[in-house]
DNA sequence: GCCAACGTTGGC
DNA sequence: GCCAACGTTGGC
C-alpha cells in the first residue's frame, strides 16, 4: 500500500468538514502531476490531510475508499477525483515549520514542490511523520 | 518550438 | 500584502 499527502485550504474545505462528512470526494485537482498521483491511488492507501495557507500542518489521516474516477466538477471530463474516508485526527498536528526544521524530511515532496496539492509520501517518511504527530496508527 | 506576459498557489 | 515558484497562454 502507498502513502500520500493531500492539501486543502481550510477556508475551502477543512478537516472539521472532512470529519463531519466522513467520506468525501476529493475533487477540484487541476494539475497534471497531481492528477497522475490521484490516478495512482489504490483502495486502502492512506493519506495525510494537510491544511495549507492558514494553518500549514498535517491535521489528520484519511483512507482512499474509491479509486480515480472522472471529477464531476470538471466540465471537460479530463480530470479525476478519488473518495477519501476519515481515519482520525493527528494527536498533535505536524506543522510545516516542524517539517522544514527536520533534516530527515528535506526531500519530502511537500517541501520540495510546495505547489503540488497531491504528493506521494514514502513509507519511511510516513512512519516518521506519524511518530512526530503522536499517531499510534493501526 | 521558444519565450515573455500573466495568473495562481502557497509560504512568510 | 508581498514575493517566489510554477503553470498556462499567446505572439512570433
Amino acid at each position: 500500500m502507498a502513502y500520500w499527502l493531500i492539501k486543502s485550504e481550510p477556508d475551502a474545505f477543512s478537516w472539521d468538514e472532512q470529519v463531519a462528512n466522513d467520506v468525501e470526494p476529493w475533487t477540484g485537482v487541476r494539475n497534471h502531476q497531481a492528477k497522475k498521483n490521484l490516478a495512482g491511488m489504490k483502495v486502502g492507501d492512506r493519506a495525510f490531510f494537510y491544511h495549507s495557507n492558514v494553518q500549514r500542518a498535517i491535521v489528520g489521516v484519511v483512507e482512499i475508499v474509491r479509486e480515480a474516477y472522472p471529477d464531476p466538477t470538471a466540465e471537460s471530463g479530463n480530470w479525476v477525483c478519488v473518495d477519501v474516508k476519515t481515519v482520525g485526527p493527528m494527536p498533535s498536528p505536524v506543522t510545516l515549520a516542524d517539517i522544514k526544521q527536520d533534516e530527515a524530511l528535506t526531500d519530502l515532496a511537500l517541501v520540495r514542490q510546495s505547489r503540488l496539492s497531491v504528493c506521494p509520501v514514502s513509507v519511511e517518511h510516513w512512519q516518521y511523520l506519524c511518530r512526530m504527530g503522536g499517531w499510534s496508527g493501526d
